[in-house]
DNA sequence: GCGAGCACCCAAAGCGGTTTGAAAATTGAT
DNA sequence: ATCAATTTTCAAACCGCTTTGGGTGCTCGC
């Protein structure tokens, strides 16, 4: 819709060529005209075409990120908001566009494909992998280069990808309940697919061993992490015959259901029971103030999201930098919702 | 990086222009040929550029959205990610990009600026319409074809918009709520520049008046929409010397904080006081089962992404169509947080 | 005063598609 | 067999930008 070059150059009587190379910073252009095209671009409101340009310089200047709705659930997850909104920061510094597709998940690998093969984007970031994860294979294949929030298991080539600490956040989670005295720990957790919900059952597991405490099946779930899902669970555990006298929640909203199932019950939390949970420090959920609500494994999904982005344009820009890989630490934070066992 | 319409020509003995008129179904090529050509891109695994291809088209085939973050508070409207994968659903389906822009408030107004001066979009959806919103003549004066998620009250032009009837179904609720003998309800409202928050406050107003009861504006809140939030509100206004009996929210998360608020002071939802919700229908944060959780005012963002979807596309392929505009009712859920007033 | 060297600018060829206008091949009627 | 009408195919221009490979006009050294 706005003006093109080739009409800046003209209204300038300059030809295309120099005008390009004027705004573009190219040193073969005296000074006095640069300035002269520049005043004329900012008058005239003149932006580059983004689709000619990047015909033109084979970049498409933009990710792609494929979100996957879950067709049995139609859930899509709450911390892919704050994911984007970090890493939109930085494609927009940077100069990029950033591209969504919403996919059913049975066809989200056709979905990469056609993004690459459209050449609709430089590189793509993979959300949500599974313990086996077709994606990666396909992606390596497609030689475009991506990275993958989060990690998968099952695979046997190099790949990048930026992660979050899950199985060690949940040991030390877990060792903070079983240094309060706890041993009935239960652990509401993700859809068992789900990588990370894999790490983070290691985690507890883990910690559970080192005390020579053995797992009960009846205190491990794990499903999509609804509210309702949360309040099930702490409504039906608690009424077991040897209830649980702590929970490790997966997410914010999980915590919130089991908070909600406790309280109906006329249990306090941090008193009666206590509750460690994941924060992903949800913008509309914060868990903060002098002492948190909750206490958790910390760490921010938005920050995750800045930094997936800048190893990602890193990928793009320097082909060779090989696999990146990063592993954030979490914090854990002292809240409200933690105390010693009762006997 | 795929094939380009050149070499699948070249392998084929044709010339791009046969290859193009083929795969794009126009009348002028011979049905064997046609078929030859589209096994062969079928084989090869042909798309055509999606650059190339709207340059020569002039058209994007692709719609932005402009996510503005406050600067001020960091913070994503949760419903965000629920209406994306509603619109991109339909994008999906229609052949459209959908392109997304994170910036800060305070430069939104650049962001749609440069995304139709880059030619990067053929439409763009509004979302979070203030009361008095510059947006909507902006755009409008860009002559871009946009839909507002909302509606913006002080502007003198036509323009489309997809919006809910937040008035009248606040009015209803606070309707409900008299109807069960409260006579103190407190109304803990979304941000006031909000266009909604405006109109859910008429609504709420409306009822009372109707019923004769004058306004307490110690019972009346504005803020950002978390759950701390729905929380403060919920345990300062019980300690009011005359405490509201109900409160109306302006949304699930602002309920859950309410509820945990009034629990913790060992009030009981649906007896001792009451809630009603407008509920997004959140696919995390369901508030659905036999008796609903929240008596609510519901209506599914997800369905208001698609339709506004829908009504953009057509906006962008019929642009003389005019301003289209809908106004989607909710529906009034009872649940079990309402309850008559206790004498 | 002349050619080398330099600073500055430009014409033209792409990038990968679509589309116009015309040519080649086929058909049908005479 | 001939020619007009109709199919079917193609060459070339174009979309808006970048970039290669010259050009032009100056200055400078001799």
């Amino acid at each position: 819709m706005g003006v093109t070059l080739k009409q800046l150059a003209a209204s300038l009587g300059l030809s295309p060529t120099t005008v390009s190379r004027a705004l573009n910073g190219f040193p073969e252009v005296n000074p006095s005209t640069r300035k002269r095209v520049q005043e004329a671009a900012e008058r005239a409101n003149y932006r580059p075409n983004t689709r000619a340009k990047s015909l033109a310089t084979g970049r498409a200047q933009a990710i792609g990120h494929v979100i996957p709705v879950s067709t049995s659930h139609e859930l899509v997850n709450p911390i892919f908001a704050d994911f984007i909104a970090g890493a939109g920061e930085i494609y927009g510094q940077a100069g990029y566009e950033m591209i969504l597709r919403v996919v059913a998940d049975d066809d989200e690998q056709r979905a990469y494909d056609d993004l690459v093969a459209r050449g609709a984007v430089d590189g793509i970031i993979v959300h949500g992998p599974r313990v086996h994860d077709p994606r990666v294979d396909m992606l390596t294949k497609l030689g475009v280069p991506f990275l993958v929030h989060g990690r998968t298991s099952q695979v046997n080539t190099l790949y990048s990808w930026l992660d979050i600490n899950n199985q060690r956040s949940f040991r030390r989670a877990a060792q903070v309940l079983l240094d309060f005295g706890h041993k009935r720990i239960a652990l509401i957790n993700g859809l068992e697919e789900m990588d990370f919900a894999q790490r983070r059952r290691s985690g507890y597991l883990e910690a559970l061993a080192a005390s020579g405490i053995a797992p009960d099946p009846m205190l491990l779930r794990q499903a999509e992490m609804t509210e309702p899902y949360g309040y099930r669970a702490a409504q039906e555990m608690m009424q077991l015959p040897d209830p649980p006298t702590a929970f490790l929640a997966s997410s914010m909203i999980v915590a919130y259901g089991l908070r909600r199932g406790l309280s109906d019950l006329g249990l306090k939390l941090g008193r009666d029971v206590s509750i460690v949970t994941h924060d992903d420090e949800l913008s509309y959920l914060p868990n903060d103030g002098d002492v948190p609500m909750f206490t958790a494994t910390r760490s921010s999904v938005r920050e995750a999201g800045r930094r997936a982005a800048r190893m990602l344009l890193r990928l793009v820009n320097e082909p060779k930098c090989g696999p990146l890989t990063e592993l954030m630490e979490t914090s854990l934070v002292l809240g409200a919702s933690t105390g010693p066992a009762r006997s």
